[in-house]
Parts: C-alpha cells; structure tokens; sequence
RNA sequence: GCUGGUGUAGCUCAGCUGGUAGAGCAGCUGAUUUGUAAUCAGCAGGUCGGGGGUUCGAAUCCGUCCACCAGCUCCA
C-alpha cells in the first residue's frame, strides 16, 4: 500500500497511540523502580499524551516527578524489548497477587471469560495489558517525555471509590516538537479567558459569589452587542421574544419533571410558607406562555425566544471562570410545530447556527445524544425522534456521530461543538427534540380539521449559554474582537495637548456615527499611549497631532501594527463603518 | 463533592530556617508637550483570605472554614 512506510511516522494516530501507550508503560515501570509500595491502576494513551493511575501513600510532588522522569530517560536508553506473553486467567491472578497489584486482580477478575489474558514485559517489569505496543523502549525518545500533571481521578471513575493520582505526560519523536507542543500550551494560557476577562476588563468573580460573574462596562458592551446581533439574526428567522420569571413555584417544577430530575441542583426558597424555585431552565415559563392562548395551525411553527437567567447549582470544584458558572444567561428558543413540520423546522434551526457560527469564523461537529438511563416517555417515541434527527442533518449533508445515553431527559437532542483557533472543541449550540414537555403541559392547537391536536416542539441554543459563549469567543480571537464586537472600537491619542481639542472632535463625530470612541487625555508620550491601546487590543488607533490639526486628517493604526498612514475622518469612519457591518474578522 | 496545590497592596510578584512586610505596574501630585509598544520625580496604598490554636513573639508552624488553580466526578 501506499502509505506503508508512513504507518510509522506520528502523524499516524495508530502509531502515536501506540507510542504513548508503550510511555505509560516506562512510566509504571520507573515509578515501581523508585517507589516499589506504589500499586498500579490503570495507564492508557489518550488524545494528546498518556496517563497513569496510581494508589500512591504520598503525593507526586514536582521533584519526585523529574526523578520519574529522569528513571524514564533511562529505561529508555536501556532499550528494554517489549514481550507480550497470555496467561490462563488462575495464573494471571497468582502473578499479580505475587506483585501485590490490587487493581490489577480486581481488572482481571472483571474480564469476560472467553478473553486472553495478555502481559507486556519490558525487562524486570510486567504490566497486565491488552497492547498493542512497541517492540522496545529504545523507540521512545527519552529526552523528548514531559510529565505534564499529576492529578486526582477516581478508580473506575466512580467517585465511591478509591481515589488516585494520576500523572499525565507527553512524548514526541524529537525533542524540538515537545518544545513546540510545550509553547502551544503556553500560548493557550495566554489566551485564558479568566486572564484577559480580567486584562480588558470584561468581567470579574468574587468571592462574595462564587460563580456568578459580575460583568464590567466593557464586558458588558460586548455582552450587549452580541445580543443586538442574535436579535437581528432571530428576527430575520421569524422569531418573537418572550421573558418569563426567574422563580416559579415548585407544583409548576413537578408538572415539568424537574423536581423528580433535577431538585439537587436547583435553588430553591420558601415565599408565604410554599416552595418555589429558581429557575434552572426556561422551557417550564415558556409553557405556560404558549398555553396561556388558543393557537391554530397556521401559526406554526411558532417560534419563541428567550434570553434566560438561569441558576443551577453546580459542584464547587466544577466551576472555571465564564466556562462554568452557576448563573447564566441562555439565548434559549422553544419551536412549536406540528409532526410534519419537524424536520423542516430542524434544518431551518442548523442554517441559523451555520449563519451564527461562522459569523465568528468558529467550525462545529456535531453529536446525537441518545435516550439516557434516566428518562422521561417510551422508548418507540425517542427512536422516532432520534430517527427524526438523524434524517434531518443527514438530509443537509452533514455528519456527526452518536453520543450514547447523552441525551436530556426528555428528548433526544443534536449538540454543536465548536473548533476555535487552536482547535480544542466547546459545546454550545444544542437541538433538543421534545414531545414530553406539550404532553405535561397539555399544549394544543386547533389543526385544519376544526380538532385539538398536540404540538412537539424543539428547545434550542445557538450560543449556548451567553457567558460561556463569550469566554469561548476571547479565547479564540485572544482578545482581539472582531472591529463589530470590541468594546472600545476606536482610541484617540492626540500627540499633544494642542490636540487635544481636536481629538475630542474627532470622537464627538464618530460617536455620532455610533461608533464605540475614547479618547486618551493623559500628558504621557504617544509611545506609550498606543502600547496601552494596543495591549487593550483595540482594532484603531488615531493618532492626531499637529499635522493632522492641519490637514484635517487622522493617522491611522490598526492594532495588527500596520501603520495605514493619514486619512480624512470621511474615509477612516466608512472604512470601520464596513468592517462594522460586515462583521469583518481581522 | 473528591485528591493535590495556591491565597501577601487594584494587578504581577519578593519576603531564607517565626522577631509585627518589600518591588514593579496601576492610582494621586508635580514637572514634561512628546508622531507610532513604557518620560522623570514625589506621595499614598497591605496587618499578609476568614476566624482559631501553639509561642514571649507568626505572613512564616498546626488544625478549621472560605475562595481560587489542576484534574476527577458532574454538566437538564
């Protein structure tokens, strides 16, 4: 075959799984070498690196980890062969009771029993393995392994079980491509949405709230122009707008199905001696909208959106910045329609997000969630409507793959997850297929036949949660909003203060054009003005001075470090103003 | 929630083995009027996450609560 030589580079995913596979394995031998008490659990590779799960008596502290590493280098450099062996599953047990693994015995004892039983041994260390591996760990490149992180993780993944540390790690063939795996990090970290929230002044956590962000003025531009720009989008849809309250009483959360499913996560409180809660969805409030009048097939589908402040108590250790929080805004949107309509309704909602996302320059997959354990409604109802799905994406030539048992708890959904520009995935857009909720709610129209019939309808995001969305968005622009989008779109730095007039009308003109001006007063030379603009990641800089007072012109500088030299105030507002309205990426 | 780590001025950080805190930036004042990434000087600002304990004495040691960070679990 054609590519046969390149079945050993890196780039194929077989071969690099492998190797980091045949890592792990030199890292579980270097820990048993160092530190004989420590028992194995379980080491495999994953998308970017390895890992190692150990019960260890003392943590890995970072200078316990560059021996590890150190031992590593060496088992390498001893170019040990790698033997695989099967064993008859009493002898399998004997062996790692003899080394004393626990976890081990407890993974063989849970193999199903027509497998074979398979060890790798690379020298004096034997590890119960499926494989496949390298043929030596002379092939791993000794000076090329970082271990990256020790963690906790539970056994199994069953937070009732022991817990126990895993050390994660990287290996590439060469040493220059760690370095560049390495820098990549470090560029991710600059880009931390937690760092220029607080840099540029969007956004900031207190403890006073865990998990409620406070949104500052420019945060709050931003949050602001976002919005403007999904309403546009959703009235050239065909949506309305609705807003319902933030607390409901608890008979309406018990009608929905979520008190019974969801109660631990909800905020709730006591008004004239009843429970109520605080919303954790919109949909509840958004029944009892559509319920609230008579609606006939011609209105459908009827679509209905709603910007909703949303409270779900989430576990203290899972909050992260605007990426998890515990009071949201979601620009969620119910679709009322009839069963023929679904699949027309489904891939109208996909050409909204398709408009949406790449208005960003973001790219998506897309996962079906399927019926989960704990659900609500027949199995037959789920299948339609997951069948229902799948027809609708496959239909606009699309794909995805199955998430299975992911789907919420009363209906089959079609997730987006969005690519940004250094490739790592976030979940946000969502399509959820419901026909339980019009059922609790007894929703109805009157059809052409003069009869009631029941509405299914979607609940759908396309940004997901705005917060997150935003903290999605600063990552993957590093700060650098689009023109359309910045807070502040343009700054005025007068060289001297004998322009300083002239830049006040300067702004006062492209205010008046609605664009977003400031003007930076302070007697501090133009250097230094335009790197305070710069690190602000402003899109334009106008540097007016004597010249410019002269010539009734403005210097331009886009913050890219391109210097476009003077122009009218004419000519620079209908260049942003473009860049404005076409939403320009740059 | 779990394991480990961290928590010092608005921000970034220093403070060795315990003897009541320092720097840069930001802020304020003054000087400077400067043409594309940091002008100079002065002033002010913290009791060291909270509340306990050990000690003659704790930012520094111990336990506790809170928050944050990494990961796990969870994510309607």
């Amino acid at each position: 075959m054609a590519d046969a030589e390149n079945l050993y580079t890196f780039e194929n995913e077989t071969y690099r799984k492998t190797y980091w596979h045949t890592c792990s394995h030199i890292l579980a031998q270097a820990v048993k070498r160092l530190y004989p008490e420590v028992k194995l659990a379980i080491g495999p590779s994953i998308d970017e690196g390895f890992y190692y799960d150990m019960d260890s008596p003392f943590p890995f502290t970072p200078e316990i980890m560059e021996k590890i590493e150190g031992e590593m280098r060496k088992i390498c450099k001893e170019k040990l062969k790698l033997e695989r062996f099967e064993l008859p599953r009493e002898e399998a047990l004997k062996l790692m009771e003899e080394k004393g693994e626990p976890f081990k015995v407890e993974l063989i004892n849970d193999l199903p029993e027509d497998v074979a039983i398979s060890f790798y041994k690379q020298g004096e260390f034997t590890d119960l393995c499926a494989g496949p591996h390298l043929d030596s760990t002379g092939r791993v490149k000794g000076n090329a392994i970082k271990l990256t992180a020790c963690n906790a993780a539970y056994w199994r993944g069953d937070s009732n079980r022991e817990t126990l540390q895993r050390i994660y790690g990287v290996a590439f063939p060469k040493k220059d491509e760690l370095d560049a795996y390495l820098a990549r990090i470090e560029e991710a970290k600059k880009r931390d949405h937690r760092r220029l929230g607080k840099e540029l002044g969007l956004f900031m956590l207190r403890d006073e709230g865990p998990g409620f962000p406070f949104f500052l003025p420019r945060g709050m531009t931003l949050k602001n122009t976002l919005l403007d720009y999904w309403r546009e989008v959703h009235k050239k849809y065909g949506y309305v707008e609705i807003s319902t309250p933030i607390m409901l009483n608890r008979q309406l959360w018990e009608r929905s199905g979520h008190w019974d499913h969801y109660k631990n996560n909800m905020y709730t409180t006591v008004i004239d001696e009843a429970d109520f809660a605080i919303k954790p969805m919109n949909c509840p409030g958004g029944m009892l909208v559509y319920g609230s009048a008579p609606h006939s097939y011609r209105d459908l589908p009827l679509r209905v959106g709603e910007i909703g402040l949303v409270h779900r108590h989430e576990l203290s250790g899972a909050l992260h910045g605007l990426f998890r929080v515990r009071c949201f805004n979601q620009d969620d949107a119910h679709v009322f329609m009839t069963r023929e309509q679904m699949q027309d309704v489904i891939q109208e909602t996909v050409r909204l997000f398709d408009e949406v996302y790449s208005t960003f320059g973001l790219s998506y997959t897309i996962e079906l969630s399927t019926m989960p354990e704990d659900h609500i409604g027949t199995v037959e109802e789920w299948e339609r409507n997951q069948d229902i799905l799948k027809a609708a994406i496959t239909d606009m030539g699309k794909e995805f793959v199955i998430n299975e048992g992911d789907g919420a708890f009363y209906g089959p959904k079609l997730d987006f997850h969005l690519a940004d520009s250094l490739g790592r995935t976030w979940q946000c857009g969502t399509i959820q297929l419901d026909s339980q909720l019009p059922e609790r709610f007894e929703l109805e129209y009157t059809g052409e036949d003069g009869q009631k019939h029941r509405p299914v309808m979607i609940h759908r995001v396309v940004l997901g949660s705005i917060e997150r969305f935003i903290g999605v968005i600063t990552e993957h622009f590093a700060g650098a909003f689009p023109a359309w989008l910045s807070p502040v779109q343009v700054e005025l730095l007068p060289v001297t203060d004998r322009a300083a007039g002239y830049a006040d009308s300067v702004a006062a003109a492209l205010d008046g054009k609605n664009f977003r001006v400031e003007v930076d007063h302070r007697s501090e030379k133009i250097g230094k003005k335009i790197r305070e603009a710069q690190l602000q990641k402003i899109p334009y800089m106008l540097v007016v001075g004597d010249r410019d007072m002269e010539n009734q012109t403005v210097s331009v500088r886009h913050r890219t470090g391109e210097d476009m030299g003077a122009m009218s105030l004419e000519q620079f507002a209908q260049l942003l103003g473009d860049e404005v309205r076409e939403k320009t990426i740059r």
